[in-house]
Order: C-alpha cells, then sequence, then structure tokens
DNA sequence: TAGAATATCTACTCATGAGTATGATCGAGG
DNA sequence: CCTCGATCATACTCATGAGTAGATATTCTA
C-alpha cells in the first residue's frame, strides 16, 4: 500500500527535460488518494459507515486523520468516491452490453452478472447502502440519480424482454425490483472468504431469477404432503 | 423481558378483590411503552438509527428525553424491541404454515407473503437493518440467530420443495438468498404513499419468485435483435 | 388530606468524532 | 546550503447526542 515515492528522480528523462517531476508527483498523489478510499471502503464494509471515524481509516493507512483530510475533503466526499467505484462497473456493463445482437433477456442477463459481482466486490457496501440517510440532501440527491439510471436501464431491458419474447410478460417495475434487491443484497451476506466467488454467485442468481421456482419439467410429482409431516391439528 | 414485581406485596392480598388500579396502570404503561416503540420504528426508518436521536423520539411524542429512557433501557433496545415487532409476524407465518397439508412450494409462497408484508410494514426497516454493525456484540448475535433461524426456515421449505416436487431442483442456500434479499430490499424503496399496498407487493414478488423470467410459453419468439438497435462493431 | 408510588421535566455530565490551525519534515531546484 | 512547496503530524475546537441526577408533578390509597 504505502507506495513510498518511486521517484524517478528524472536524471536526463530522454530529450523531455522537465515535466516529469510534476507528472510523478500527480500520479503519486492519485495513488495514495485511492489508497485512502479502499481503506475506506474496508472499514465502511466492516464497520459501517457511522462507526468508522476517520481517524480509523487513518489508522489502518498507518497515517494520521490530517493526512487523510489532505487527500479527501470530508467524510461524505469520502464515501461518495466508494460509491463512484462500486457503481462504475455497473455503468459499464450497460455500455458493454449496449450494442450487441441477442435477446435482451441474455443482455439483462449480463448486466445482472457484473451487477452482482459489483455488489460482492470491496465497494460493494458502499453501492448499495449509500444514499440512504446520513448524507446531505444534495450528495443525495446525486446519488439516488445514478442508482436510479439502473433502475431504469434494468426496466428498460425488461420491457425489451417482454416485446422480443425472451422475457415472461410481467410488471418491470416491480420485476426490477426483485432483481435488485436480490443482488443487493449480497452485500450484506457475503464475505471475502466464502467458499463461492462473486462470479459464481452472480451466475447462480441468474440461474435463478431465469427459471424461478416451479418446476419447468411436466412432472410435477407429489401435490401432498410426500412422507413425514403429520399434521397436529389439536394444538 | 422486564418482570415488574408480581408484588405480593404482603399485607393479606390472598381474598383482596381490587387489583385493578394496578392492572390499569401497568396496561397504561404497556400502551405508552408501545407507543415509544412505534415512534422509535418511524423514525428510524425515516432518517435512520444514527441519524435518530432519542430527543428526536421523545420530541416526537412530545415528551422529553428522560422519559423515553423511563420505558426504554436505552437506544440499543429500543431498536432491539422494533426489531422483535417487525419479526413477530414472520415467525407466526412459519408457525401458521408448519402443519398444512400443502405442497412446499405454496407453504413457501404463503410465508414469502407474509415476510414481504412484515418488510413493507411500519418496523420492516428496524427488522432489515438491525443488526448489522452499530449494536453490541451480545445483541448482535442475538439478532442474528433470529434472522438465521428465517433463513434456516426459508431453506428448509425449498428443500422439502424440491424434495416433494414443487419446487425445481436448486441451491437452497443461494435462492433462500436471493428470495429473502428481494424481499428485505423492499424496506429501501417502500413508502407508505405508495400506489400498491403491501399485500399487493408481496404477491408480485411470489409470482416473479414462482415463474422466473424465461418464458413458460413454448413459444419462444425473437432470438434476435427485434426492430432497432443495429450494431456498431467499429468501436 | 397526608403520603406513597408513578410519571415526567430541567439541567446537567461526558465521550466521541468531525474538522482545523499551525508547525515540522523532506525532497528538489537554485 | 537555502528556500520553496508538498506532505504529514501535534494538538487543538466545537457540536452533538447518549445517558443521568435530582427535582417536580400527578395519581391513587388509606
Amino acid at each position: 500500500m504505502n507506495s513510498r515515492r518511486a521517484s524517478p528522480s528524472s536524471a536526463g528523462k530522454s530529450s523531455a527535460p522537465s515535466p516529469s517531476p510534476w507528472r510523478a508527483r500527480r500520479r503519486d498523489r492519485e495513488v495514495k488518494r485511492e489508497a485512502v478510499i479502499r481503506a475506506a471502503a474496508r472499514a465502511f464494509n466492516r464497520r459501517g459507515y457511522h462507526n468508522t471515524s476517520l481517524d480509523d481509516i487513518a489508522a489502518a493507512l498507518e497515517v494520521t486523520k490530517p493526512t487523510v483530510y489532505y487527500y479527501v475533503t470530508n467524510k461524505e466526499h469520502l464515501l461518495f468516491q466508494c460509491f463512484l467505484a462500486g457503481i462504475e462497473p455497473i455503468h459499464a456493463a450497460f455500455r458493454e452490453v449496449k450494442d450487441l445482437e441477442a435477446p435482451a433477456r441474455e443482455r439483462l442477463n449480463a448486466v445482472l452478472r457484473h451487477y452482482g459481482e459489483a455488489v460482492a466486490s470491496e465497494f460493494g457496501w458502499c453501492m448499495v447502502r449509500a444514499e440512504d440517510q446520513d448524507l446531505s440532501p444534495a450528495m443525495s440527491r446525486h446519488i439516488k440519480a445514478l442508482k436510479s439510471e439502473i433502475d431504469q436501464g434494468i426496466r428498460r431491458l425488461i420491457r425489451e424482454g417482454i416485446q422480443d419474447g425472451s422475457i415472461e410478460p410481467c410488471d418491470p417495475k416491480m420485476s426490477a425490483f426483485a432483481l435488485a434487491g436480490a443482488l443487493n443484497w449480497i452485500a450484506h451476506w457475503y464475505r471475502e472468504d466464502q467458499s463461492l466467488t462473486p462470479a459464481e454467485i452472480a451466475a447462480a442468481f441468474v440461474t435463478i431469477f431465469e427459471g424461478g421456482l416451479r418446476p419447468r419439467s411436466a412432472s410435477q410429482v407429489a401435490t401432498r404432503a410426500p412422507l413425514k409431516r403429520r399434521v397436529r391439528i389439536a394444538r
């Protein structure tokens, strides 16, 4: 983490003489800034936003609070940066899928897989839990807007799927809520040390969403209580 | 909980006829206590646990903070009470369904409907968001245990459904996470003034869970991009 | 109506944590 | 070697909010 200055020390850098130190400095600074954001994400993830002090974050980086403030303007912005880092891959997924020739259901599935992986990522917690309360009105609006984009994107894909016949007709709004909710919730239970990788989890979820609980095979075996479980009417 | 002194209070009670004032007092107290808990739930629901001070709750009840402390021991217990109030109907749903003769899928659906309604209730937020962080270790364990019971109950119903053929074979753990997640998330977006009632939302979700996104009808129309949307391969 | 529970208020304490003022340090360029 | 700017630490301020001490008010009982 602590990238001490890599200091190429210039020294006859090709012919180009001088803007290198400036550039190196700026790059260093950006690296450190990202380290701060990652440390914050990890801390928020573990203890929650309100139970994480900037002193905690600083301690995790082995620096002091003013140093943290040297890289971010305040705690709220810090959360916001974590949020952005978490949500970016989802936007990327939409872009990636945008111009694909494929039934909308498959495009939706691709987005959902990326979505699930993003939620299980280091920044998943921040992405999922930011906004609600504990944010200034302005910031809250901003985050809500970004989240809404994603919601609308999912709804659109569902509508397109219904149109092209690849998705069973349904209420796009409710379906989008159900899908996003299931995936968002991953942030509540997933921890690194899990047996499944984020990709595997996302894939499992997509399978569940696609198929539903009701058996596809016509079989439809028992419709009565099968083996054990006798009724004890008289309670 | 608070076992108030049953107060034999010595004094030849025995034949004594009228503990009525005592009883009335106790009832009053219980009513007020519940009012405190409801007020807290509403406040937590709106502004979140950490952004709600006990002064806020007191103000909502038009009393002062010490009065609130007269009815609950501290903020954490207050959240815990809200949690219990929220989770009770879910436990009730399990009990209700326990001795039913019906395919497990239908029993599961009944539970999920109650679950959804509970999450959309006044206490839904507290039930869903409690535990995580911001709770003492002991309380956290307690709440986790109660939540785990519900999770295990859902998994059990899924397993039973797979056995009796009413549910498509799947990973019970992942499926339970998906279902609970989708329903839990309702607490994040549902507000009273919605067009749909909690019952309607719960029903809609169960329909989605059951059927899945893939069309049931064999039709399977377009498998290619349908109308607009031409590819711009060259990026 | 005295006197007890019971119920509520006024006016604090005290810890925590966000954010800052100010000074030290260190590398680079002159 | 000295200065300058970038970086980081020490040591604060200040607001907030949980929880409490010690009244006071309100009933009900005797």
